[in-house]
DNA sequence: GCTCATCTAGACCAATCGGTCCAGAGCCCT
DNA sequence: AGGGCTCTGGACCGATTGGTCTAGATGAGC
């Protein structure tokens, strides 16, 4: 019925770092959350709270690779896969209260700068504009072009999600689409 | 010869935190950086580490605002003064060793979600925006046009600041005005 | 010289931190 | 039945956390 100790530690890290950081969380709150005793977290994570973060990051950006897909399943082109996207974060962030951010950043963005935490948030991140790009590139996009639009959009979704946080609100993603200039159904300018 | 110790706390606080984050810093290490005892810290904050907090992200507001009209002072054109802003939190962010984000939103994104963190950081970018919009107006930007274009820069300044941690490089900022289409000397397209 | 307010200095506190350790529960395999 | 795994449960640890409190240093105004 539950799912086995292991997983809901991860989930349970995941959704906790992501609302109040690395260093915000305590092990114990995470224990708490996971119904799982101290001795198994550090039997499944032997290097304990940052094998965990890793673990979580990892999960997390899964299941951002896999809201990309969502997103782009009824799109026939690019930008209109984007503007999905975009949406769909919105109502996510709307979802958790209005408050939690990108979910590996807020992870690995803590733990003063540890390199293993960074090098991870690079890969993660730059894993997503590549998976964008090739939904880009399979709607007619050339190589250049996709990687491109693709890389704007992240780097979008990545800052209106801190203004997002900031404003309690899921405004600046709804409104990143035209913001960027997405076209979707209809041309923008005649 | 030294500032009095108030402004030591405030510069010490606010160096530290946007480099390992609200959460990540603690009161000893401020007090050692600023050379001052605890009996000062409350004498002047009596809230202790959240005053301070807020105190260190003001001051780290009116320094961006110093350095948004700066990159804007010898701009003909929002494009131009817009890239040169973007090249000059790049080279900000090379010489903090390639690591520091935003000063504000690492300070005030911790704090498991006060509310008074909240509102500042909310207040600051705003602030900035409407700042940057002015600089745009001047240059003969309609309201509009000017409030639009300071926003999407904002977010993409956020964006890029995420992705340049991740990196350990600021590139993507001094990719950013090219990937955003903001014209400097010369038009992009024929 | 005296007084009063401001500020410094740091000892001290309970609570919490991440991490270690081991006894034993549970289960599979022989 | 019994040996040998994986995994759980939690007591326990020293270090560090943010915060309190008070004694005294400092300087301005009388």
């Amino acid at each position: 019925m539950e799912p086995p100790t292991k997983e809901r530690l991860i989930e349970a890290a995941a959704l906790l770092f992501r609302q109040k950081g690395y260093d915000g969380v305590g092990l114990a709150e995470i224990l708490a959350a996971a119904k799982a005793p101290k001795g198994s977290l550090y039997h499944h994570f032997p290097n304990g709270k940052s094998d965990l973060a890793l673990a979580s990051a990892k999960w997390a950006s899964n299941g951002m690779l896999r809201i990309i897909d969502e997103a782009f399943a009824d799109a026939q082109t690019f930008d209109e896969g984007a503007t999905t996207l975009c949406h769909k974060i919105a109502k996510f962030f709307d979802i958790s209260g209005g408050w939690d951010g990108c979910p590996v950043s807020s992870i690995l963005l803590d733990g003063s700068g540890d390199l293993a935490f960074r090098d991870a948030l690079a890969d993660y991140l730059e894993t997503w504009v590549q998976h964008a790009a090739a939904l880009g590139m399979a709607r007619g996009l050339s190589a250049d072009e996709a990687e491109r639009r693709a890389r704007l959009v992240m780097i979008g979704i990545q800052g209106a999600w801190v203004l997002c946080r900031a404003q309690s609100s899921a405004d600046p993603l709804r409104q990143l689409p035209d913001l960027l200039g997405l076209r979707t159904t209809a041309a923008r300018t005649p």
